[in-house]
DNA sequence: ATAAATGCAAAACCTTTGCACGCCT
DNA sequence: AGGCGTGCAAAGGTTTTGCATTTAT
């Protein structure tokens, strides 16, 4: 929890027990929550948190770039404190959101950069399925 | 236009002068336009048009396949005339979203399917960064 | 003490839905 | 005639904003 604390003053953001929450929360779970989740989750532990200081908050700590703002294809927003470059893997199912380990794009990433005139700064994959669970559900 | 009344007869989806003007215009454009978009630049020859009709119909070309709904981290959906695998290149100052010559990924994805459960169906690649336009507009 | 963060309510925004009317087959 | 598509208005859901109060530094 402190090493959060101290991510928080580096950025120059007040370390507040509604900060501390929402950082903790999202760096404690492979799950992807949206802000909505982020809310009911700490809703018990922290019955006065607004949903305006989650998406507030959300917004603070992207933009500190501690954790990032995914769009799956859905109509909302989830957020990942895995700031590494990844993959994520989405089952059309479940919306089940995992992680995969990052293997290498650079040799896509150079060759659209010498077709383009693009600064490319960053990359998405995303890479669409079913999970193992709902193949077996489905078998069943 | 008379392929995309076709196109349309063949998915079962009734041939409409609003079906035909919004799949038209999307097959005419590169530049992957939200409904809403698409609903203004068809309300000056189609007055009666609803932004309604835009998104059933986007609905129905949709599940057809005829086209694509994209989201590239915006708070809106785009669509996308372009079917095939391709790769999406996104300019984060001036929104602008391009397509990319597809660079095979065959290599991730079998490497992504042996090393977790999934059926893959499909994937999505998009990189973001600056456009040529916008860093030439920076230099000054 | 000062500036920033919180929390509430209201608003803004994109998208979907219900329903009456009209059109195509 | 029947079913589907359209268009309007209203509703739904997510996210943002304004403002008074509270809190962190």
């Amino acid at each position: 929890m402190l090493e959060l604390a101290g991510k928080l003053k580096q950025h120059n953001l007040k370390v507040t027990p509604q900060r501390l929450a929402i950082f903790h929360t999202l760096c404690n779970t492979t799950e992807h929550p949206s802000a909505e989740t982020i809310y009911k989750s700490l809703k018990e532990t922290h019955p006065t948190m607004s949903l305006a200081t989650v998406y507030k908050t959300l917004d603070a700590l992207v933009k500190a770039g501690l954790i990032k703002q995914i769009n799956v294809g859905e109509d909302l927003f989830r957020y990942d404190a895995n700031t590494d470059a990844h993959i994520h893997a989405i089952c059309r199912d479940c919306n089940e959101v995992i992680d995969l380990p990052y293997t290498d794009i650079t040799n896509i990433r150079n060759s659209v950069q010498s077709e383009t005139d693009f600064d490319i700064t960053a990359e998405e994959l995303y890479f669409y399925g079913t999970c193992n669970g709902c193949k077996t559900n489905k078998a069943i």
